[in-house]
DNA sequence: CGTCAGATTGACCAGAATCAAAGTCAGTGG
DNA sequence: CCACTGACTTTGATTCTGGTCAATCTGACG
């Protein structure tokens, strides 16, 4: 996943930035990667439509515009690691040269944005500033996957459930305080390293300690945020 | 970590690439990161010593010339996670913008290469090339991140073991047949993590089924590799 | 209402961590 | 030359987290 760049919160770096938060920048500062736009094609997927699979030639990156998307390894015995959880204004597909190590599949109905690499990497030949971007928007991606390993070697599952749901309440918390989360427990485990199962207890032993509320499977309220950082634990 | 391009071998692609390999190919292409070397100075480190501390500031990055490196980054209940183990040729603290997120240590005495960001960057603005591999070197970095951590959180502690061990002999196998592992048994345990005990105990299974033979603690053979690469899966 | 996929809960198990005790080896000094 | 030290490694016994297997529960939908 490619970030847009920027640096102010303290919060897990492998959380994207909302597409408000990029035009709210914008009337700020410049979009550093406005110059991509117009080499960008919008296209819809339907949910759990794969956009690119494991080991396609990676032709193209992408743009989440609306909905969320999910980048997936198939490991030997059957299982899955998701890599990222993608929503509006995140990038992918720009980590891979060669081949996508990882396939990308629509979490539910999505609109994306598509970018060739050949034509990306000719702009960035000749805009040099575009070019820096785009290697710190790498280099950014990579520091948050150093921290998704770390995480996912270094925490039990609680510390791993809590550290999540704060992830998803910076990134796409609702007005209502809800935290709206677009997959299922399936998607929850892959992406944590834990079973379904296991994610489901942890969810029900945070509704015990009042740590949550839910209003239903997806929507989720953190009611103590400081016992859930604190939980996480300073990765 | 970042790594001198090129992608033929079917080996996990964290492997960085031996200082040999590098000069092999520049009698037939010129290095592509060639042009960096003017910008750097050399500097010997003792062994254990810190080259940059996790949160200092990212002002330069740096290749392995001899020796070994481990980057490190310290978890909350005073553990330990090596992010990558650097072997000559290695480029390293690429990776951060701002400031680095793991430490960097030499494992043994060693002689790195700096080079200052700044003047990285500036040279990169000037030329496109330079700015493309250095991007591609990134975007390998990331990749092997990314399957570094699928390793860690979806394999078994002799998965990860035998893993290791093929990296490992593949990087740095003598002419002897013997691997030569710079770093203690604790190193070993923090870049897979495992804890000193299991990595111990997995050595020993190893010997008994007659995967490898050592001749002290840090020289190892690969006696069945066929079995090992079984092993290891198809992470 | 029945069906079916996804979620939850419980009972049990396995792999790796933890705790504890020796074993190895290089270096030091009598 | 040998005993002593201290760091590192190996091995054994026990514990515990999270996985596995199995049985409901829930809710959307025809």
């Amino acid at each position: 996943m490619l970030q847009v760049h920027q640096q102010t919160r303290t919060v897990p770096a492998n959380i994207g930035w909302r597409e408000a938060d990029v035009a709210r920048r914008a009337t700020l500062a410049k979009d550093p990667l406005a110059a991509l736009e117009s080499l960008g094609t919008t296209m819809a997927v339907r949910r759990g439509q794969e956009i690119y699979a494991e080991g396609d030639p990676a032709e193209c990156c992408y743009k989440v515009v609306e909905g969320s998307v999910r980048t997936v390894k198939l490991v030997a015995d059957g299982g899955r690691q998701i890599g990222d959880i993608l929503l509006p204004g995140d990038f992918f597909g720009f980590d891979s040269f060669g081949e996508h190590y990882f396939s990308a599949q629509a979490i539910s109905a999505s609109v994306v944005k598509r970018y060739p690499r050949r034509a990306v990497v000719t702009r960035a030949q000749g805009d040099a500033t575009l070019a820096r971007h785009l290697n710190e928007l790498t280099a950014k991606a990579l520091q948050a996957a150093r921290r998704q390993m770390v995480r996912l070697c270094r925490t039990s599952a609680s510390e791993r459930m809590a550290s999540f749901l704060l992830e998803m309440a910076d990134r796409s918390e609702g007005a209502d305080g809800y935290i709206h989360l677009p997959m299922s427990r399936s998607d929850i485990a892959d992406y944590l390293g834990l079973v379904i199962e296991t994610v489901s207890r942890v969810f029900s032993q945070f509704k015990q300690d009042r740590l949550i509320t839910m209003k239903d499977v997806n929507h989720i309220r953190l009611v103590d945020r400081d016992m859930l950082v604190e939980l996480q634990g300073d990765i």
